[in-house]
DNA sequence: GAAAAATATGTCAACGTTATCATGATACAC
DNA sequence: GTGTATCATGATAACGTTGACATATTTTTC
């Protein structure tokens, strides 16, 4: 492997000015930092990182913590990775899904250890993901997490409610019958969707129905059973909560014998991959994961740029709406 | 941070009888070297890895090249870092959903020369996956692919064949009439499993009916449009090529007024998150993702232990018939 | 035209680890 | 008792890079 040493004695420089060439630091003639650069990528120099590493004891490794690797986290991820690589760092991914509590303190205490450039938690599950925060920042270490569930003040937050508020509005605009709203119970980031629906109803002065279905195994069951909640309350259309709970509810009606959209008119959340393959294909409000992670890329490198503001700041990201089959009459 | 130096000084022995202790090779006293541990222990030392990298020249990273990070290869992927990171390597993962195809060499030219301990290619997109192999082996990297598609003389194969064999024999106890495969056009690894469905009506005796539909933008529209081919040649029962073809069925079906399972059964295959919220739920062949994952990491481990004639064996992995609501009669 | 500032290069040491070689011990054989 | 393994430790030098400091040279400033 070529070294600064190599192109030194191919040029006739102190190793030094090497290093000040290559790194664009430091003062060098430019036609001198011309030659060396051309001799470098001659004979295909490449920094060593390890050794950069060792003696600046600063790292170019972006850390990315993870919990469950859904299509979310992925779609979120792939985004964020690409921005950081273009900027010429390095991320390395570390996921948790392991069973053990104490497996979570180990692996920070790696990190720490290796003092990394930037730490992005990717995961709302950390249990006390403040703490870890501030665990990380009073060992000098840029982070940030990427939650977007809770509005903040903040972070990266997505603007739930005004998806719901859109997505509301286009129903009304489409039928004139009972609107309803499927919810989950017991969940606080519940509150954000509802809230749109209810500032799009007021808005329409329209009959509305607020539901929420008993707990059950799986959220796709609870959908499932609360078809027929919907049949009773005879709905006209329905915003539900999330894609999963919807492809529950779209089993319910098919069984019921309940034509979607033609008997009622099915809206989603999240845009996840399957509900542009459901029978119907879903009618669902994007989640922007792929522009929560870049934007979550561009906060970090501010952030290791020196502008510690950057943080602190909370950036709000709409969502979209996506029209499928299941609103379309 | 504590070093050797540290521990060297607290216990009044050289740096190396220290690195010795810590690494557990030479000779140490072995009061000594109980001694030596429990310092070390007690200040918090852990090895700088930049420096051991840098002086000792290799590296315990072990590299994961990825095309595109959909859920199989997070199943893959999940399994085998959580091996590998038992064994104490370090896992990295770099994605190469870039549209330019010179960004691929770059990356593996960037991966070479961290000299990584190994390589997992875990996609099947690199249009000349054995060059790459060789060149990587050349540079005396451990490396593997995770293909799992074509049938090899080496590396990790699941058994495709098999589990539509098991299927189809499935199928053909749960009904009297024709049974038909759904294929896709003009793709080489469809015949594995067009084998089985073969294997299979041949020894039950039973009509059937290969079916493959003109190819589309898109797999979930090619299965819609289907549908109606497989109304035409009145199938009990169908085997179809992958879950995403069979979602475009079941829509298909529906908009036909084709009941699932009551007129016609339907079984996938891959067993995507998806397919348990179809509706119905589809029956499915599972792709052991997981299992793959965890055996490409024994493999790796197993050739960064030296035993060179692990990788150049064929394993083959079987699948796992899941049955849901969309053959159950 | 002298002082100050900017430009341009080099020397040396250090980051924390491991490899090489050297040096004692201690044990065992003949 | 001498020779030869095995055991046990240390001194020193790297690995490739960058930081601190020194020293020229050129340019700018008043």
């Amino acid at each position: 492997m070529a070294t600064l040493k190599d192109i030194a004695k191919i040029t006739g420089v102190s190793i030094k000015t090497v290093s000040r060439a290559v790194n664009n630091s430091g003062y060098v003639r430019s036609e001198l930092k011309a030659r060396i650069l051309q001799e470098a990528g001659r004979i295909g120099y490449a920094s060593n990182r390890a050794a950069r590493k060792l003696r600046s004891q600063e790292s170019d490794e972006i850390y990315v913590v993870s919990w469950d690797m859904d299509e979310l986290f992925v779609r979120k991820f792939t985004a964020f990775e690409e921005e950081i690589r273009k900027a010429g760092y390095q991320v390395i991914l570390v996921s948790m899904h392991e069973k053990d509590s104490g497996y979570k303190e180990k692996i920070l205490k790696q990190i720490i250890l290796e003092k990394p450039l930037g730490v992005l938690l990717l995961t709302g599950r950390f249990n006390n993901i403040g703490a870890t925060l501030q665990q990380l920042r009073t060992a000098g270490i840029n982070c940030l997490q990427l939650d977007t569930q809770t509005p903040q003040t903040e972070g990266i937050y997505i603007d739930r409610g005004a998806g719901v508020y859109d997505a509301v509005m286009m129903l009304a605009a489409r039928t004139l019958g009972k609107i309803g709203y499927l919810g989950i119970s017991n969940r606080e980031h519940d509150w954000t969707r509802l809230e749109g629906f209810r500032r799009a109803i007021a808005e329409v002065g329209r009959e509305a129905a607020e539901i929420f279905p008993p707990s059950m195994d799986s959220i796709y069951e609870a959908g499932f059973a609360a078809a027929a909640m919907l049949v009773e309350h005879r709905l006209a259309a329905v915003q539900v909560y999330s894609d999963l709970l919807a492809m529950g509810v779209l089993y319910g009606l098919s069984v019921l014998g309940v034509k979607v959209p033609d008997d009622i008119l099915v809206v989603g959340f999240d845009d996840r991959d399957y509900s542009a393959y459901a029978s119907p294909p879903l009618t669902t409000i994007r989640q922007p994961n792929d522009e929560c992670g870049a934007l979550a890329a561009k906060v970090m490198l501010e952030l290791i740029a020196g502008n510690m503001d950057a943080v602190s700041k909370c950036y709000v990201v709409p969502t979209r709406l996506v029209e499928r089959a299941s609103t379309n009459i």
